[in-house]
DNA sequence: TCTGAACTTGACCATACGGTCAGGATGATC
DNA sequence: GATCATCCTGACCGTATGGTCAAGTTCAGA
């Protein structure tokens, strides 16, 4: 219901709502820290970008750091919400196969928030580690259940479900943090949309097949 | 023949050779560029870390890029390097084992350089994309082509190569890459001995089975 | 012992950064 | 149209950064 509009954001009118004036900051905040990393980021740039004097981001973000904490923390939250699909499925290739599904369409989407996501565990998740130890861990534990659910009830090869995961998060989030790289291997142009509807295929039949998943 | 020793960096002898000084300050900056992001990376750092003054660090690299750029491209001649055992094996199964195998070894063993080249190709490779455009492109190719040998070969399914290299490179990397991720999730601890060989084994499971690999 | 090239370094500089602030603009409410 | 909380912003500040430099130090070879 509050969704906002998706018109892009150039209107020049004053007297921005809160809530539209801090998603626009939102907005450019995670392009810049996608492109530049949080240390290479600078307040001017994600104010040029966001069309607004720099003194503006300070009225509503304190510092850079607050900024760039609720970039991740929107970031988390929405990639969470996006693993629901996970549970609402019979076996694991139903399952994991709507979840590839799901965090594929993330990457191709929204891969600045992947980037960030990324930059902030590599540089050892400073600011959000609560997040890991708490939410990510209970959501982690949920799934394993269910994998290993999975497993006693013969529909699929006895995997240790914490590797499954990972192996997947890896491959979905590479298209996303590494689409420079595929990019330019792919003749420097980014990829159709049957190489993604290829990629998808080809990472569900692999994990599928090689987990031996019988729905 | 021209291997640097292993010995710590704490001579505190002056007058070192070149080569001597300059890998010390090229694995100071690894470690730092992985912790901190090349903006977020400060000569100052790297110099405390090689226990050197700044004003060295500018004598034998003229500037902070030209620094990173050697960085940079040391990890991926290792990293080409260590790549080289896919094509002494007979089958898919043995040489995507070895590949994954001596990948898994570079993430444990060598998690920063990793993460460097992470933080760059994400921020859009400014400074190696050349590499990616020629050396890594060439290298590609002929790891697809000796794919599509054994695909042609009836030894594995008729996988689309290119995925599976990408589906190869984002599963070992995670470990390095997400090494922080990982280590919080299993309970704040590294991986162990047990559980590196575990991951190792799972992968190649995964993805022996899931191919069809039949050497 | 002398020479000179290679190396080392404390002090310094210009710039760019995150952040502050005082004062102005706006518009809903009465 | 007066009031007032909210919002906006140009100008400014202290600091930290990448980089420079000139004055040293060291040591192999003549």
């Amino acid at each position: 219901m509050p969704e906002s509009s998706n018109s892009p954001p150039k209107s020049n009118s004053k007297k921005m709502r809160r809530q539209e004036a801090e998603a626009l900051i939102l907005s450019a905040a995670e392009k810049v820290f996608s492109e530049a990393g949080f240390g290479g980021a600078t307040m001017q740039l994600i104010a040029d970008v966001a069309g607004l004097p720099k003194a503006n981001l300070h009225y509503y973000f304190p510092t850079k750091e607050s900024l760039y904490r609720q970039v991740v923390q929107k970031i988390f939250l929405d990639w969470l919400k996006a693993a629901d699909v996970f549970d609402h499925a019979d076996g694991p290739a139903e399952g994991i196969g709507a979840y590839i599904d799901a965090k594929m369409e993330i990457s191709r989407r929204h891969p600045e928030g992947s980037k960030v996501w990324a930059s902030e565990v590599m540089h050892g998740a400073p600011v959000i580690q609560d997040y890991l130890e708490t939410t990510l861990k209970e959501w982690t534990d949920g799934r394993i259940a269910v994998i290993e659910r999975w497993i006693a009830e013969g529909r699929m090869d006895a995997i240790d479900p914490r590797h499954l995961l990972y192996m997947l998060w890896a491959t979905t989030q590479h298209y996303a943090d590494f689409g420079h790289q595929i990019a330019t291997l792919n003749g420097s142009t980014e990829l159709t949309d049957a190489q993604w509807q290829e990629a998808k295929e080809n990472i569900k039949r692999i994990i599928s097949r090689g987990i031996g998943a019988r729905d």
